[in-house]
DNA sequence: CACGCGACGACAAGCGGTTGCCATGACTTG
DNA sequence: CAAGTCATGGCAACCGCTTGTCGTCGCGTG
């Protein structure tokens, strides 16, 4: 008989039980003990139940590195986010893992620092290990998106791809609540201040602005784009000031942030001649003062339902609905709006 | 000749090159590519050359699986923190992939929700697959981890543990400055706000927080603990408003805000009344009114020094500094401190 | 000119599981 | 009672790459 394991007597120190270790202390073929452990119905109830047993007291771990060669089953899943930083992804890092590890699977956070370069070398390191992509905000182009997505299953947050299954926050529906919630506040002339153009969410929710306040017959202004930072929403402070709106929407809540700041350090006051509303509810809508009235993204929701999505497509062969899943977003009210001051100011 | 790849004929489809087709191609055998790409300098320089060039254009990569089985080595590191929507995190989490990509590996980030339990789970799970494992305040106890640290090598963040690297803020140092700030601004009774009873950052600070108030001669109270909340932070407001102290040191931003909050709600104004510090300066700590003045952490630096540390007790054979590592901290002032009033409120 | 020695490639045995196929034996069925 | 069925376990090939070892060949040396 071959002695197996004189490979690596070298490292003999710290062996951690394999197949053939319990399948000699059991008596037993190896292809029976992994069988027991992969296949239970293929082998007879006790010799599985006398294997798990002595495979429990030996200690033995099945080596997910050597299951993975030949069934490339890795049990592994990549987020890729454009910046960890963010506060939007907390969120959905934290559902996407909820998610993955429900289902027996780990996460890989890939952090890409906003470059589409990065990205991409993130994307080629994981990409043989993992066995199934989620896309958060990619800054890839459309057609790369596509090129990734036939090597992997791939599901793409925030942004629609026809043909690859996406999943979405209603950016609608929430901006309508927003700017009915600024209507009812008797606001008449609304602002939108935008953020960067490649984002997908922008146009959503710049269109959708749009059509909410003519639906609503009020007059809606537009400023930037700008940097989806506290910088960018400071520099639009200025025009919005200058302006005859009383309220506005940011692109996204660290803008709405910049832009309150900005506003206060010169002079305007929020909500008092200006009311702010930002989007996604990140940590730290209700740290700043006055607290910011925003469009909740249900963030781990997206996490999860995104993994969820990843997983069932996996299963299938087919690949799965092609419509976008669109999550709720809710209107989270805080002190950042209030009632327009009858005088203009 | 044995017909290699037979055994997945059904998934003939889209098959990716392996050094077999490359060794094919090249009329060479197969261990001669993977030495021209691991081993450079044992195969002739032409010959390499040759097959680099075939490999590449074959669209050759080598499967990181089937490399990790014999050797070992899954460029895999696994970053355990307790929370990841715990915005101290993220600048760890940036430093320490920042780090990781720039040795060729990549970073595992696992989430734990502050539970014991589940960061059992996830380090089971992950460390098969990992090389090495960076605890960012791990939950587990010290026993726990140094039996996790003789499977894989182990650098520990945030935390002292003989026989164990670690990499730590300078805690002593960071709170003197901020004491020192305090005295300067004419405080003279302070208060601490203390955290988790297990945290071992929390002992630190207080200890330095004591026994910097001694020498400058100024009374210390302390209050808690408190959970490293908005909430805890909130909890703790009514105790400090009815003490003496004028300032008051928080065990971290976030409990600081929530402090801050809750003082502010029933009428207690900062700084103007009571002077507060925080601890790390989280994204958050700008974003707060008053802004936190906070002794801010190398958190970026401290993920990317984790993980180098990590990284060269691997490459070396024997542990190697059992020294931690310091990290300095530096105050960051912003608006929560100011001068104390003359008239006791 | 025989011998020794490096350099270079090939061979093959691993790493630790999975899985198609076969052998065996018990049990069912006509 | 013979033939067929099924449950069960074993054999061996295979995933793709690494690496110890060996054979070969060319060259320098005594």
């Amino acid at each position: 008989m071959t002695c197996r394991g004189a490979y690596r007597r070298k490292v003999e120190e710290h062996r951690v039980p394999t197949i053939y270790d319990v399948a000699q202390a059991c008596g037993v073929a190896p292809s029976t003990v992994s069988r027991a452990f992969s296949r239970p119905g293929r082998v007879n109830a006790e010799t599985a139940a006398r294997i798990r047993q002595v495979a429990e007291e030996m200690g033995y771990r099945a080596n997910p590195l050597a299951r993975a060669l030949p069934t490339g089953k890795t049990s592994l899943l990549a987020l890729v986010v454009s910046d960890v930083t963010n506060p939007f992804y907390f969120g959905i890092i934290r559902g996407a893992e909820l998610a993955a590890n429900e289902a027996d699977y780990t996460l890989l956070v890939a952090d890409v620092y906003e470059s589409a370069v990065v990205e991409r070398k993130a994307l080629e390191r994981a990409l043989p290990l993992v066995e199934g992509v989620v896309l958060g905000t990619s800054r890839m182009s459309d057609s790369a998106i596509r090129v990734m997505a036939q090597q992997r299953p791939t599901v793409v947050l925030n942004r629609v791809l026809t043909g690859i299954p996406s999943v979405v926050t209603d950016n609608t529906r929430g901006m309508r609540s927003a700017v009915e919630h600024l209507a009812g506040l008797e606001h008449r002339t609304v602002a939108y201040v935008a953020g960067p153009e490649a984002s997908w969410a922008d146009g959503m929710r710049w269109r959708a602005m749009r059509e909410s306040a003519d639906e609503l017959g009020l007059r809606v202004l537009r400023f930037g784009p700008y940097a989806p930072t506290l910088g960018g929403g400071g520099e639009a402070a200025e025009a919005v000031a200058a302006s005859a709106a009383t309220a506005v929407v940011a692109y996204n809540d660290v803008v709405a942030i910049g832009l309150m700041r900005a506003l206060q350090a010169s002079g305007v006051r929020v909500p008092r001649d200006v009311s702010v509303v930002g989007f996604d509810n990140i940590f730290g809508a209700e740290l700043c003062s006055p607290t910011l009235t925003t469009v909740a993204a249900p963030l781990a929701a997206l996490g999860a339902y995104a993994v969820r999505t990843l997983l069932a497509g996996m299963g299938s062969r087919t690949p799965p609905q092609v419509r976008p899943a669109l999550l709720p977003a809710t209107l989270v009210v805080r002190e950042s709006t209030a009632r327009r001051l009858r005088r203009r100011r």
